[in-house]
DNA sequence: GTCTATAAGAAGATAGAC
DNA sequence: GTCTATCTTCTTATAGAC
């Protein structure tokens, strides 16, 4: 593939992204696509086949997106409950999308189980990547409840994204996030 | 409105209801629903002039359903905290469909708030009935923090139901609602 | 690679007979 | 009320010129 074809594949993934995110894969049609990129449906289907093909690389682009913050965050934190903190202030950083659109991961998730199961189960990989990253460092605070206590802090975070989001309120996001650091400190 | 077509229309709203569950909103058809019903798309636009229209009969129908709901547990139940417990209970009933669906008021609300904010809001209200009820039973224990800790609850329970949903894994469902009910107990 | 043109189907919605 | 028939629009997808 030519460096040219590459550049715009990349602008298309990310302007379907984005769409995808704010609207919702089934209201984002390959019109909608294409004319946000600047380019004609026709051009789109040369770059990806089906509707389905795009929504892979979409979710490519955010599990390689994802991979990239851990690795930063790992090389970046050292000490266990501060990775843990990092992880939680995703939600007040990206407080205004999430109040408008929700969890990026969380709604794709919701949206696709109810009819694309195929591609729920990549989309869910968003999950595998923040639950693996998480469990190993409850590890490293105790080994016996890595696991349960890695789901309990994605649930708490995507409750607390659900629940500003649904009623667009950013204080129920300061107080979820609030308590999700107080179990986080109170953990031994 | 006679009988018959009360009773059709009753019919109706209940088949949607149930598909707009399990496939979502915006995959389920008049086609759809006519079929499931065993009547003619023509016939259902009779009924309901738009979609729309439908999906807040819809609406209408669930929140009938929470109003009921929640009067029967003020019958039944006095203890405050045995009345929270009753509605972390909903997890564990309902514990296959949320697994295989998701949590019926949640996932409404992410899709509509994607695309449909008039009808969201109208969705929204499922959360007012909760909100409103549990906010009133928290005042019971401490009148401070009745608020927040109403949003807690629903956060919670909306993390542990997308948790589960997106591994299609009843211990996370479990897990999750065990510790929210710990939670309870420690409150005064 | 990008375009125009168009196919093929599904969807929401309407009109009119019974 | 329920049906058949039809309309319009949108959507995914393909064919072929440049």
């Amino acid at each position: 593939m030519t460096r040219k074809g590459q550049i715009s594949r990349d602008r298309i993934v990310e302007a379907a992204n984005r769409l995808v995110y704010t609207k919702g894969y089934n209201q984002t049609s390959f019109a909608d696509v294409s004319t946000e990129v600047g380019i004609t449906k026709g051009n789109l289907h040369y770059h990806f086949k089906s509707k389905d093909e795009l929504l892979e690389a979409i979710i490519n682009y955010r599990l390689a997106i994802i991979s990239d913050h851990l690795d930063h965050w790992n090389e970046k934190i050292s000490e266990p409950k501060e990775k843990l903190k990092r992880f939680v202030k995703m939600l007040l950083n990206e407080e205004r999308d999430i109040m408008r659109y929700g969890c990026p991961m969380g709604s794709l998730n919701v949206e696709l189980g109810k009819f694309q199961q195929p591609l729920q189960a990549r989309a869910k990989e968003m999950f595998d990547l923040y639950q693996g990253w998480l469990e190993k460092i409850f590890k490293q605070i105790d080994k016996k409840y890595s696991k349960s206590r890695s789901n309990h802090l994605l649930a708490m975070a995507q409750g607390a994204a659900l629940m500003s989001y649904v009623y667009s309120d950013k204080k129920i996001l300061k107080d979820e996030s609030n308590s999700i650091e107080e179990w986080i400190d109170s953990l031994n």
